[in-house]
DNA sequence: CTACGGTACCTTGTATCCAATCGACTGTCG
DNA sequence: CGACAGTCGATTGGATACAAGGTACCGTAG
């Protein structure tokens, strides 16, 4: 008789999350820029649902830093500033390392697959040259240090800090090729210690990476704003 | 003619916000205890609102970890667990120590006022003996300290930490009433580093007030769970 | 007695509706 | 010509209404 086969693959999690999602994709990638106003009602009607979820997912946004809510005044894309960056990146140091600790202390192999896997697609995509299809590569495998870590508050709070960190990442890939060899250079360098499971080594080797990172994206900042 | 004096003292920040204090205060002191319901409608009947700011107030505390949400079943408060408890102070002694560091590196006058205030509440408080009260001029002290740091993202990463960590701080104070003192020395340790100026020194001290005091409530659980 | 199926209820998810507030515009008065 | 008051439009905040899914209970069949 032939189930009729269901595919549902745009709610795996809500409504909400996946509005979400899609709107931190296109603040990232600068299709919304930095200020632009976020109107309940024309999003909804942009994908015809009602404002309820809309609200939602602003309000995720919101719990990211990348949207600022002004009492009945509206919702606005954060500004990058060289202040908010070097707030963002002094706590990524600080989580980012403990991650990779953690993660050399208690990784499964499985982990340690999805790591190798997730550090050759980076090794392509820094082939291929397009700073997208680099970041969302070194989205892929920071979420599989994370979630090496089995720290789930851990990764509830990177998840709140990530995306605001990738939003000065792409704008510095764009600038500065040579930052991506860096950071290929430094996951590679992170993923050998957490196979090693050295936390020492894998926490310093993140640290030293982020740092770096933040240095050369600084100088960026400094000089183009 | 006398204008007509408008209080609105319970909306300072809006109503979500309001409800959501008043949930997690009754999270974190056990009013509501672990695995205990949330149902909307019941919340905002009792609070005569509509269920809208009810959601979003679910929606904050699940932020924060309190609350655990799945699709279409319900919240409830979540459990405390050894695991969680590692998990939480993992990421505590990083961020809190960064915030320690930072506030030492960008105090103002006022920051130090504010902390020596809110030293010498604590210092009453344990006086008092009540858990409840130290535990409260604990939390003000915290954030008199998170906001020394002068880091946006820092305040909050941190206020979807803490509030879980009071809940085990709540439970330990019950229990290991040195805990109180431990905690006020530590925190007079701090507060000196921080006044003088000392990045490194503020960062330490905090890391081994906070790593103390994961011991001794991580005893109390082992022992009473 | 146990396992399975069906039904009724409970609760959340989404949509729609109304109220409150903010900002901008306009017209008038000094 | 400039400043201020009043009003209108735009947008969010909150309330209500409706739909969909999940759970528990009950009855029946094996």
């Amino acid at each position: 008789m032939g189930t009729p086969l269901e595919f549902d693959l745009a709610l795996p999690e809500g409504l909400p999350q996946e509005l979400a999602r899609g709107l931190e994709d296109a603040i990232v990638f600068r299709d919304l820029m930095p200020g632009a106003r976020l109107v309940e009602e024309e999003i909804a009607a942009r994908f015809a649902i009602s404002r309820s979820p809309v609200r939602e997912a602003i309000r995720i946004l919101e719990t990211r830093g990348l949207v600022l809510r002004e009492a009945r005044r509206g919702s606005r894309v954060t500004d990058l500033s060289p202040r908010d960056l070097n707030e963002v990146y002094a706590c990524r140091v600080e989580l980012e390392g403990l991650a990779a600790a953690e993660a050399a202390g208690a990784r499964s192999p499985a982990d340690l697959d999805h790591l190798d896997e997730r550090l050759e697609a980076l090794t392509a995509a820094r082939a291929g040259g397009d700073p997208r299809g680099f970041l969302r590569a070194s989205m892929a495998l920071s979420r599989a240090v994370h979630e090496a870590s089995h720290n789930r508050t851990l990764i509830r709070l990177l998840s709140t800090l990530e995306p605001q960190a990738m939003r000065y990442r792409f704008v510095a890939y764009a600038r500065a090729e040579a930052l991506m060899d860096a950071s290929l250079d430094g996951n590679r360098a992170v993923a050998a210690s957490i196979r090693a499971g050295d936390r020492e080594a894998a926490s310093a080797a993140t640290a030293h990476m982020i740092r770096n990172a933040w240095t050369i994206i600084g100088r960026v900042f400094d000089d183009h704003t």
